[in-house]
DNA sequence: AGCAACCGTGTTTTT
DNA sequence: CACGGTTGCT
């Protein structure tokens, strides 16, 4: 990029008062934008750093801009507020939740926590978990939350609704209970302090006066209400986003806010940064093309200086044996003739199932890899217990984490003994804690008594451990004592083993965390833990060739980019065939990933492909349709060399069946009606679990048949044929 | 209480 | 296929 800014950069940075609406396009230099402006509003403008919040979306993202505004304003950059949204809310809670009701020590629950604590509720309502999944529910009620919706105002126009709202209300009682807070609550809860404490907001409004707001495409309305309520009267509110990169439509991002901001903050001046620094011409070119169908978008013209660059390489195998076999054959033939690290390169997929049969050929050739958002470090069994039990220490409310090291590493405290303890804090108005000392009044036998008498005194030794130890010194103290090391030592395995080197890496965690922070305190540390996502913990990955979902690809880029699985039904996903807004998300998803690449840009698919087992055959991804032609290579693996020599399958075994008819085109073949479908529109059929209900739509072929039927006892529902057992009553 | 074997079920994306 | 949840056995 070059050294200075742009014309449109420059304003972008120089217009500081009032509300500014920045379109960014991919790779126009946002981030560097964000920065001078926040620079030059200090150093020309003489604000007070202080005054300044900027939030964005992930801790990385915080980081980075915090990092590079140190660079330009040195000390003064500590004043600055930068924080993830989440985050936020946690400051502002930590501050003032009392208000709300709640006590200051509450607990941060993450989704797993959520989703227990949902299953108690459905469970305590005496409702099927079969027509009520606990997955379901769960969304409805996040969706709630990021819409701002109490549970006494859900929607219970029909019978799913009603009880749906039941749970919520159920749901959040159980979390007041427990002292605790969901993801969603650190959005909700923050603005209704504000709006419902008026003095609270002055104080905000007062110190903030000038926001900031990243990634503006994807903030669903309760992240919207914040800044509204945070702009006030003064409306210093200047936002970044990019209409065409809203991909996070399924996570309540609106992506109204960023199309309707000139209407919502009348006035407001807009700048649009088109000029981007990151791709080639053509990797470009066949971009814009993916979106440009979208209806509604903000018209752009993004363009670059840099040349036209090779041709977009669109390769179909046979299998998807054969895909990833030919990508990780190409990126060694790029490595030959050029000098790129591997991590310069990149494998996007859009779901994570996909990433296996590319491990698969990246460790028979021995090349180094690293998955962007495999398991997280702290969702991992071992440290969620060890984290419950700091939990624990934190909030003695906390039933719900209690309950989880009761008997952890097993004390002899079963679910018979747990439930009778819960019965009887219920009847009590108690927390499970303070109940421990009346087991015995809970109808417990004595020996196991005893056992929770001693586990009791566990907590309070520990307690008191907590207040004399330093944080790391402590959390290894309370592994031993709690005898879990003990019990991992134990078992002798080699599972065991690896989990005993992650509990030694959390005591790191813990010792790095107290370098960095000025005021290390356990409280603290667990709501950072609680916010921190995979692509946040960056290890030295700069030998390894890293693989990921588009949706973790946003915000990154590469020089060599291999964009794989593009066939109908993985993209566009299956699940988006219904609606044309998500649909057009699909489109986004890819041109956020075409976007990424800096150089060369590699479109594959394959004509077969294992899924759950079974062979299936996808049409190639209709947004290939829309790249034009001559910017792209073609590559087609011919159908001869399927056992033959090829440069890659030589040592491959596979099962290859009878060529499906579809592949005498190689082409994208039009898409048509399957004659065989036994599913009508129109007609009647009986559901074992739902009952009656007449078949509303239906899309996807044979074993990828969905169809949405309208139950007259429980609403529409989207079932998968192979799966869904059902009659056809005519 | 704890484990093994089974079953049914369902697959997007995650701060 | 793979996982979670449940059952049934020790």
């Amino acid at each position: 990029m070059s050294a200075r800014l742009n014309p449109e950069q420059q304003r972008a940075v120089e217009t500081t008062e009032g509300p500014v609406l920045i379109f960014a396009g991919a790779g126009s230099g946002k981030t560097r934008v964000l920065v001078h402006r926040i620079a030059y509003m200090v150093q020309e403008r003489g604000i007070s750093p202080w005054q300044i919040f900027a939030v964005t979306f992930t801790n990385k993202a915080a980081g980075e801009m915090r990092e590079r505004i140190e660079r330009i304003l040195g000390e003064g950059a500590k004043d600055v507020w930068i924080s993830t949204f989440h985050s936020a809310g946690v400051r502002i809670l930590r501050r003032h939740i009392e208000k709300l009701g709640y006590g200051k020590a509450f607990v941060i629950y993450d989704d797993s926590d959520q989703m227990t604590l949902i299953k108690k509720c459905l469970e305590e309502l005496g409702l099927n978990p079969k027509i009520f999944s606990p997955r379901s529910v769960q969304s409805r009620i996040d969706a709630a939350k990021n819409e701002l919706i109490q549970p006494k105002d859900f929607s219970q126009d029909d019978f799913f609704g009603e009880r749906v709202a039941k749970v919520y209300e159920l749901y959040q009682k159980k979390l007041i209970e427990n002292n605790a807070v969901d993801f969603g609550d650190l959005l909700l809860l923050p603005v209704r302090l504000l709006e419902e404490h008026p003095q609270v907001l002055a104080e905000f409004r007062h110190r903030l006066r000038y926001l900031m707001v990243d990634e503006y495409q994807d903030t669903n309305h309760a992240q919207y209400r914040l800044i509204k309520l945070l702009a006030g009267e003064r409306r210093n509110l200047c936002v970044v986003g990019d209409d065409d990169q809203s991909i996070y439509r399924w996570r309540g991002a609106d992506i109204r806010n960023i199309l309707e901001f000139e209407k919502d903050f009348p006035n407001c001046q807009v700048i649009k940064l088109e000029q981007n620094y990151r791709s080639t011409k053509n990797i470009l070119a066949a971009a814009g093309e993916v979106v440009k169908a979208i209806a509604g978008r903000c018209e752009k013209t993004l363009w670059t200086d840099n040349d036209a660059g090779e041709k977009i390489v669109y390769f179909t195998g046979p299998t998807d044996k054969h895909e990833a076999q030919y990508v990780v054959a190409e990126i060694q033939k790029i490595r030959e003739k050029m000098d790129l690290k591997l991590s310069e390169f990149a494998i996007f997929y859009r779901t994570n199932a996909q990433s296996r049969i590319f491990e698969d050929e990246l460790r028979k050739q021995n090349m180094p890899y690293v998955i962007f958002g495999g398991v997280r470090f702290y969702d991992r069994m071992e440290i969620k217990d060890i984290l419950a039990y700091l939990w624990v220490l934190a909030n003695p409310a906390d039933s719900l984490h209690l309950r989880r090291i009761l008997n952890v590493p097993a004390r002899g405290i079963g679910d018979v003994t747990v439930e009778k303890l819960e019965k009887l804090a219920a009847e009590r108005g108690l927390s499970l804690l303070e109940t421990l000392p009346f087991a015995s009044e809970a109808g417990i036998a004595s020996g196991t008594a005893k056992k929770i008498a001693t586990f009791h005194q566990l907590i309070q030794t520990l307690k008191t451990y907590q207040t004399t130890e330093p944080l790391d010194h402590f959390v290894k103290t309370l592994m031993e004592q709690s005898g879990y090391i003990e019990s991992l030592k134990a078992e002798q395995t080699i599972e065991a083993e690896s989990r005993l080197e992650n509990l030694e890496e959390l005591v790191n965690v813990v010792a790095d965390y107290m370098t960095s922070t000025e005021e290390p305190s356990l409280e603290a540390f667990l709501d950072q833990v609680a916010l921190v996502s995979d692509l946040d913990q960056a290890a030295d990955r700069s030998l390894s060739l890293p693989l990921m979902t588009l949706h973790l690809a946003k915000g990154l880029e590469f020089e060599v980019v291999f964009f794989v699985g593009m066939e109908e039904g993985i993209l566009p996903h299956i699940r988006s065939f219904d609606t044309l807004e998500e649909m057009d998300e699909e489109r986004r998803i890819t041109y956020v990933g075409m976007t990424r690449a800096k150089k060369h840009l590699y479109l594959t698919n394959a004509l077969k492909r294992r899924v759950f087992g079974n062979d299936q055959y996808n049409l190639p991804s209709r947004f290939l349709e829309d790249l034009p032609q001559d910017i792209v290579q073609r590559i087609e693996m011919p159908y001869e060399s399927f056992g033959g020599r090829t440069a890659w399958n030589q040592d491959r075994d596979d099962d290859w069946d009878e060529a499906p008819a579809s592949w005498a085109s190689p082409k994208p073949i039009p898409r048509k009606e399957d004659p065989n479908n036994p599913y009508k529109i129109g007609a009647k059929v009986r559901h074992p679990i739902f009952g009656v209900g007449t078949i509303r739509d239906c899309e996807g072929n044979e074993d990828n048949r969905k169809i949405t039927v309208a139950f007259s006892e429980v609403g529409q529902k989207k079932l998968i044929a192979k799966f869904s057992n059902l009659t056809i009553l005519g």
